[in-house]
DNA sequence: CTTTCATATGAATTGTTATTCATATGTTAT
DNA sequence: ATAACATATGAATAACAATTCATATGAAAG
């Protein structure tokens, strides 16, 4: 029996047939925190600038931060969240790093928040 | 002239020329705020699980709190977070406001970010 | 090998946010 | 009207995350 509740409305709805039905098909916490987190990445303004930046051009750190007017530690903090999300890769070309977008993945799911937003 | 960096890394590139056109493709700051704040509101666990929820089918609090095994309280507070996102709507019955999906603009979206994760 | 340049990182600070508790609002039924 | 129920909300607490500053790492050039 369902009766983990930990309150008891006694709404009469045709929910309640549902509960089981949602507690089935919900994904495993794992992906439910991986997912929330991967969303996370893209909820911050200076995430979503760099990804823009990248959709021109991969690009070595300094000139990221050039191009966004904001100081290399701040870029080089959010890379590494971008990276550990695989949004982003890099490569080594001399002194520099050069960053650039994993693939069209962030353009999708940046292009579907965008239409959300904009209709 | 684009002199107003911030820091002057040396780094000599072909990145520089990208720069103003970073600037002039980037969207406006207003947009790129309203894009990460539409992603912060899919970057936490309890709201990925009320859409999981809401897919189903239109449900009432109470019943979205049982389905959950979480407070009516704090369910009521991310729904009008998920309201004001637009993600979901709602409308009386009785006693009870049922809250449904708004469109399926959110199970592309949640779809595109789980097919993320899972690859 | 020493200096320089590009990037990364740790600690501290500040701002933000999710949940809880208590209570308010508003609807239905008696 | 009043009682019972469903939902919403404000304040408080606690956890988290973004930026800054200072400094460390690590490659490359002299």
């Amino acid at each position: 029996m369902s009766e983990d509740k930990i309150q008891d409305c006694k709404c009469e709805h045709n929910h309640l047939e549902f509960v089981d039905k949602v507690r089935h098909d919900m994904p495993a916490e794992e992906h439910l925190y991986d997912l929330a987190d991967l969303f996370k990445v893209f909820g911050d303004t200076t995430r979503i600038k760099i990804l823009y930046v990248l959709f021109e051009s991969e690009m070595c750190v300094c000139d990221i931060a050039d191009s966004l007017g904001m100081t290399q530690s701040a870029i080089s903090h959010q890379l590494k969240v971008l990276k550990q999300s695989k949004l982003i890769g890099n490569k080594r070309d001399g002194k520099s790093i050069i960053y650039y977008l994993a693939d069209d993945h962030v353009r999708t799911i940046i292009g579907m928040g965008m239409d959300h937003i904009l209709e």
